[in-house]
DNA sequence: CGACGGGACGC
DNA sequence: CGACGGGACGC
């Protein structure tokens, strides 16, 4: 993964204006945001979040825009799993607009969440999948989607890709925005030969995935092997029981709350790496387990100092986020924004020693109360740092908690903000990945925060 | 590249 | 150059 590619939203799709769905020769999706909504302005649908992402963690990233009158995020009825969907309604029409250009196309862990207006509430919506089958391999989706755009708004569409060959499956889905829509088109296309074909497509309802999926009780398990080839736990290096199991998102508890008032309770753990045991005292993770830690998460791959050869620049992100938010910010004023655009570069060892300096006597923090989770020291932020930023650079490594930027009198940033996250493992990946990289022509520096003051 | 329709505003 | 919050705990 370059790192160059982790601050890259969307930003063309900022919806000042219909969004027209582009295509490449070899595409097979296709899931462009709703642009043209009527009405309702303020509410949101968030599609393709991370498994484990909880509706509190959800509200906390959308808050960090303005003030939303509610959030829900969808779950399955009986397991209470996500489904990786959810609603975002805001107060105001312009934090909503400023939530779909800063947030469509951000990556969370595995996804990257889509971010658009919700179709005004309809019992037309429901079921208006469909899926196809028989479709020729040479077929694009582009060619899919005109067969079906003459029956109804076509929401999003697929053809499915062979894992290995990246070839056609020849099967494929077709969501339309109306159920009566999708009616049609099975009563027209079903058994129809598209033309310039030779062969049927069959067109039916699509299943609904949670009920036709004999996977799902595999699923947490091969997370669960995808996370050990991609991190080693804590126990290994500390014949300890395991942290949470590292990024990604797994079963419904992953990201359960921590409610102990005290120290981690791995109440979340996995049961299939860990133990639940006593709690973990913070000073657990000394100095010498975090380094080497870092040098088997190196041998995992892990660790993008170990093969990045440059420091990355966050530069032209940040422009991109400064353009977005200055695009809608006359009514938000008070943004005197001057992003000096240097770029410099870093030496990706010096980087790492200075993390390896900082992190001397440094152990993972937990927040004395409420506000559970790991918490990271987020040093050298220039006075115009806004939530929103932050909450893009770290939830790239998991679930955020809590950001707070402190700010003076005339809420300039002071240049520096705590970040709390909720998993020590993605906390921990979040400082070894951002500590030492370029923002806004600075060297963003990240640790643990300190239990004690600085000059103590 | 992945799962786009909840809940409500009374029954 | 410089370098770790705030609310609320309740004696």
């Amino acid at each position: 993964m370059t790192m160059e590619a982790l601050l890259t939203p969307n930003n063309n799709n900022v919806p000042t204006s219909p969004v027209q769905t582009t295509y490449t020769s070899t595409q097979r999706y296709c899931s462009a945001p709703n642009v043209d909504i009527g009405e309702s302005k303020t509410n949101l649908i968030i599609n393709y979040l991370p498994q484990g992402m909880t509706q509190e963690e959800v509200r906390s990233l959308f808050t960090s825009i303005g003030e939303i009158e509610s959030c829900k995020l969808v779950r399955d009825k009986v397991t209470g799993q996500s489904l990786g969907y959810g609603f975002v309604n805001y107060v105001r029409e312009e934090d909503a607009l400023r939530a779909v250009s800063s947030f469509n196309g951000l990556r969370l862990q595995n996804k990257t969440i889509k971010v658009s207006y919700a179709r005004p509430s309809n019992d037309q919506i429901k079921g208006s999948n469909l899926y196809v089958s028989g479709i020729p391999k040479s077929m694009t989706l582009h060619e899919l989607e005109s067969i079906f755009r003459p029956f109804g708004q076509i929401i999003t569409s697929r053809i499915l890709s062979d894992n290995v060959t990246g070839l056609s499956k020849g099967v494929g889905f077709v969501r339309f925005d109306k159920k009566d829509e999708a009616d049609v088109a099975i009563k027209t296309l079903n058994g129809s030969i598209p033309s310039g074909c030779s062969e049927q497509i069959t067109v039916k309802f699509a299943n609904n995935p949670a009920s036709n999926n004999p996977k799902g009780l595999l699923s947490d398990l091969e997370a669960v092997q995808q996370a050990a080839t991609t991190l080693v736990p804590l126990s290994t290096i500390l014949g300890a029981p395991t942290l949470r199991a590292t990024a990604g998102g797994i079963g419904p508890m992953h990201h359960a709350p921590i409610t102990s008032k005290y120290r981690y309770s791995p109440m979340g753990a996995i049961t299939a790496v860990s133990q639940p045991t006593a709690t973990l005292p913070a000073d657990y993770l000394t100095t010498s387990a975090l380094l080497q830690m870092s040098q088997l998460n190196a041998l995992a791959g892990l660790n993008p100092f170990a093969t990045a050869t440059a420091v990355p620049d966050f530069t032209a992100s940040l422009i991109a986020h400064q353009q977005q938010q200055h695009a809608v910010a006359q009514q938000h004023a008070a943004q005197t924004a001057s992003p000096p655009a240097t770029n410099g570069q870093v030496a990706g060892l010096a980087a790492h020693a200075q993390l390896s300096a900082l992190s001397a006597s440094v152990a993972a923090t937990l927040p004395p109360s409420d506000t559970a989770g790991y918490c990271l020291f987020v040093y050298n932020l220039s006075s115009d740092t806004d939530d929103t930023l932050l909450w893009q650079l770290f939830s790239q490594f998991g679930a955020i908690v809590n950001v707070k930027i402190l700010r003076d009198l005339t809420q300039q940033c002071k240049g520096y903000a705590f970040v709390s996250m909720s998993n020590y493992t993605e906390a921990y990946n979040a400082m070894l990945s951002l500590n030492g990289t370029n923002l806004a022509g600075k060297t963003l520096q990240v640790v643990f925060k300190s239990s004690t003051p600085y000059r103590a």
